[in-house]
DNA sequence: GGAGTTACGCTACGGCTCGTAGCGTAAGAG
DNA sequence: CTCTTACGCTACGAGCCGTAGCGTAACTCC
């Protein structure tokens, strides 16, 4: 699903795109990243480093931001699940420490930002990182919701408007709160104070 | 304080760096960056809009990172002030909505994300950013806090050090949730949203 | 008022990246 | 075996970068 190429008509005729070139340009995309960042990052370099012509790489992606998002969003792919950890509590501080040990990553560090820069003025790239990436994190809020409902941690919303402006809100203030303290503040994102995020977090759902 | 060249040495002698020179190129940074965004703004350009060698230019900002941060700051100097509302809860609307407000400008909306992704790799853009943008919103926070503590809607602390964890912590979690709502979900930040977060955050500081 | 010092505007430049075009070749489908 | 598409390679014009060099302007100190 996050595939390079979204290709709604898988061409049925003609030589296939290979797979291995996906992969190569994907991995060669995440330690350009590392090495060099986003600002210095070219396609050439990354072409390079795949072992691959520029051209292909331009035949995939339409620039820069759509193939550094693809990039990133395999390791959010592959790290972001959510195991029950029995209390709202506990789901709330692993899913902050997992979340922030994908933005300390120097791939996924320099380049998120830089890309949801980038889709303030492309609405297309932004579609991409909401489908690529800011849903799958926002699945992990919903799940953190019922499960807490189903423990009876937190009461059962009846207008389902205002349940989804509640879930869009609490959203907005975990990833939000990881990414201002990871990459504004610069601080850690340890034990401590995960623990002190969600007790102010579900202190407050409470309240409410 | 948000000048240009912080210069710590005033040359005493020689011909003095025109002051409108340093107006006429912030203003040309701002209008720039609504006009063609992050990405597509060039020094050469913005130059050009001010009326200025580019050699000018450099000798002020190492390049455009620089450059930005003060042009943004510049707003961030201008708009950010807090006014007694009586309670915290207003205090903390009335921050929040401050706040989206500046971050929905088509200049700081394009340019905040993309100088703190690049500031991951270069620590004194984070340092002039720290000084010129983040310590000014933080400063309103404790501002909150002293208010509300007066007022007696907080305990006061006795611990400096755990005050001054519990002060970060809000100030990630307001100015995440708000950039994360603007910018990554790409949704308004309006009265009725501020008044859930601020219910949501005062709700969790009561509780612990 | 002259000497010294620094800022400014202008021009020009090598170097890099971009994104594309054109071509011959490789790999599948029918 | 033909058709179609992907691939690698080369080459290219365009644009931006950041700097150097020069003559001129502005201000300070003597």
């Amino acid at each position: 699903m996050s595939s390079a190429a979204s290709s709604p008509a898988p061409r049925r005729t003609g030589r296939p795109r290979s797979p291995e070139a996906d992969r190569a340009i994907l991995d060669a995309t995440r330690a350009a990243l590392v090495e060099l960042g986003w600002g210095k990052l070219t396609m050439g370099d990354v072409a390079a480093r795949a072992g691959v012509a520029k051209t292909t790489l331009y035949r995939r992606w339409a620039g820069k931001s759509e193939l550094v998002v693809d990039a990133v969003a395999a390791l959010f792919d592959e790290h972001l699940e959510l195991p029950d950890r029995g209390s709202l509590q506990a789901d709330v501080e692993d899913v902050v420490l997992r979340f922030a040990a994908l933005l300390e990553r120097p791939e996924t560090k320099t380049a998120l930002m830089a890309v949801v820069a980038e889709s303030t003025r492309d609405g297309a790239l932004r579609d991409r990182i909401r489908s690529a990436i800011v849903d799958r994190q926002k699945s992990l809020v919903l799940l953190g919701r019922d499960r807490a409902q189903r423990r009876g941690e937190l009461p059962r919303e009846d207008d389902p408007a205002a349940a989804a402006r509640t879930a869009d809100l609490i959203f907005d203030v975990i990833a939000g709160a990881v990414v201002h303290r990871t990459l504004v503040s610069a601080e850690p994102v340890d034990p401590e104070w995960a623990r002190g995020f969600a007790a102010l977090l579900i202190g407050g759902l409470r309240g409410s």
